[in-house]
DNA sequence: CTGAAAGCGCTTACAG
DNA sequence: CTGAAAGCGCTTACAG
């Protein structure tokens, strides 16, 4: 009765393996949390014990005792469909869960309708359920992340609207000026009545990007009124395009905030007849699998998405260790030069 | 000092609700729990002291308490990039999450390479940090995952490969019948070369999918010799294509096991300026964005992936509470006709 | 319907 | 370096 059948094997716990070592429970936590000192002796039939154990600590009862969760709550702000099929997501969270593999945070998915957070993402939040958040994809509207970042560690991915976000922590790139570049490839290759495909207003990433392509634009005294805005999804970018066409049949270069909407954008240019790069050079901004898995090949402003994941999980560890960390860290861009521009 | 200020203001406890409600922990517990009945009076004022402090549970106490972690976690055995960029796992994850909305149960995120899952998610399962797990897009070769499932909830999504996973609980669709419905659109419109573009030849919808295409053509005595296996991304669709067009120039119609290699096949055969219907039709499968966003829209077989996630918790729910429900729910599938067949 | 009490499995000063 | 003990914030029989 004491030791073998039992109907539903439970997991072993702390104690077990304490007595099975011959040791107290505060030896066992010791070893299993590599704080202070164990002798070696100790040390070694504590971890015997839990080899033979299979011991895994009880999470629940850890960070009930420790007042930590060892949860990361990440949190887009977005549509299910758009996050899902956007690859600069896909490179983002693959940078911050290739970061997290070596620690033993988990992350929590909440998805959260942009503008309309949800309350069980607000509740789980504030009910302390997690050590620390990841937001990505803010928009100016998304108010309850705003002061949440003020009394919770917060890291964004793209830098959210200032002024609601003073103080926040952030990685991101030089939007305006790798839009520059972006757009200074098509003055450079000779075109003279540039548009650009721009990103949604509400988010930094959008005004940013616009920003950059006015400033090219401006430096050489061209004109910028080709402007129509997108949601970065393919089908937006098709739309801005009929329009942009529509507009002004004779612009020869557009600059696109993204390449998904750039793929769009070379879609429609196909359906008019209307050559790429020949007639309309087209620069997009990402280099991520959008860029190369169209007809044309885009030439574009790449900024590293996957290592943005990896600098955001970094700089998150630091706040949840209390350990000094910069603000914003502003990563790389450079221009690569494919078939479109 | 007993009340105002505070350095860092802890949540409140249900200790404090308690307190502040004049009722005693237990009851506070009860109407939090709305399990056994409460006095009418009672249940107002806890209800408002609940109010008033902003109370929330805390998730470890409770977990500890109970033996509940209300955790879910999604396994995605698949290359993170490959989980990101098919609308596939957008769809049913979306409904997934938006079916587990209505409930207290959080989702995490367990992304796993495909063959080799991490220990960190083999002991977080193992560890008992999650109450069941959902698995999408099984190969043959995760074969932890298998017995896993023997002494844990697990639902997958798509039916698990038989052989490992005898009395799995999973929802799907009939794969083959589906494909032999689409391929017999192409034997109706009058195409008499048909060729398959299928998926990975480990996973049961790949395998499923060809036996559907290979019956639809025997019944009318043609050759199933034309197959080329994909794995369900846009560039293998066209390699595939490829392959195929080098091998059989003379192809006219294709059943291609999604959408996103049929994407992948479009773009192939018109870079060799073939037509699409006029010389070779095309039908795919899934049905969802990747359909309609390319240039031509896809006559395809349309699986309900959205209602199937939210079938999968539904089928998880049932299993936690110890309700009974079915092993396998098979979902309808449907020809939708387009421009591609 | 309600409260006192034990217990869930850990961590962490505190002594030694 | 090590152990006894208190405590983390809940839930759940058990009495009443």
């Amino acid at each position: 009765m004491d030791t073998e059948v039992q109907e539903r094997r439970l997991p072993p716990t702390l104690e077990e393996v304490a007595s099975l070592a011959g040791v107290s429970r505060s030896t066992v936590s010791r070893v299993v949390n590599a704080s202070s000192k164990v002798s070696p002796k100790a040390l070694a039939s504590v971890t015997q014990a839990i080899e033979r154990l299979n011991y895994v600590p009880n999470r629940a009862a850890r960070s009930l005792a420790n007042r930590q969760t060892m949860a990361i709550a990440l949190v887009v702000p977005e549509e299910t469909s758009r996050f899902f099929s956007d690859p600069y997501f896909a490179e983002i969270v693959h940078g911050i869960t290739h970061a997290m593999e070596s620690s033993d945070y988990v992350l929590n998915l909440q998805l959260a309708s942009p503008f309309v957070p949800t309350s069980k993402t607000n509740k789980y939040l504030r009910g302390g359920n997690a050590d620390g958040a990841i937001v990505v994809s803010h928009h100016s509207g998304d108010a309850f992340l705003a002061d949440l970042a003020d009394s919770f560690p917060v890291v964004f991915g793209g830098r959210p609207m200032t002024s609601q976000q003073p103080n926040a922590y952030y990685v991101d790139v030089d939007n305006a000026a790798a839009a520059q570049m972006g757009t200074q490839r098509l003055i450079d290759i000779g075109r003279r009545r540039i548009a650009t495909i721009a990103g949604p207003a509400d988010m930094p990433a959008g005004i940013d990007r616009t920003t950059g392509w006015r400033r090219a634009l401006g430096a050489v005294g061209m004109a910028d009124d080709l402007i129509v805005h997108g949601d970065f999804t393919p089908a937006s970018g098709a739309r801005a395009m009929r329009e942009l066409l529509d507009r002004e049949p004779g612009l020869d270069g557009v600059f696109v905030a993204s390449d998904l909407m750039a793929m769009g954008a070379v879609t429609v240019l196909r359906q008019r007849n209307k050559s790429v790069p020949g007639d309309v050079a087209i620069v997009g901004f990402d280099d991520n699998s959008a860029a190369v898995s169209g007809e044309v090949q885009l030439t574009t402003v790449s900024q590293p998405s996957m290592e943005m994941g990896e600098k955001i999980w970094e700089m998150l560890l630091a706040r949840l260790r209390g350990e000094p960390t910069e603000r914003a860290y502003i990563m790389d861009t450079r221009l690569v030069i494919r078939a479109s521009a």
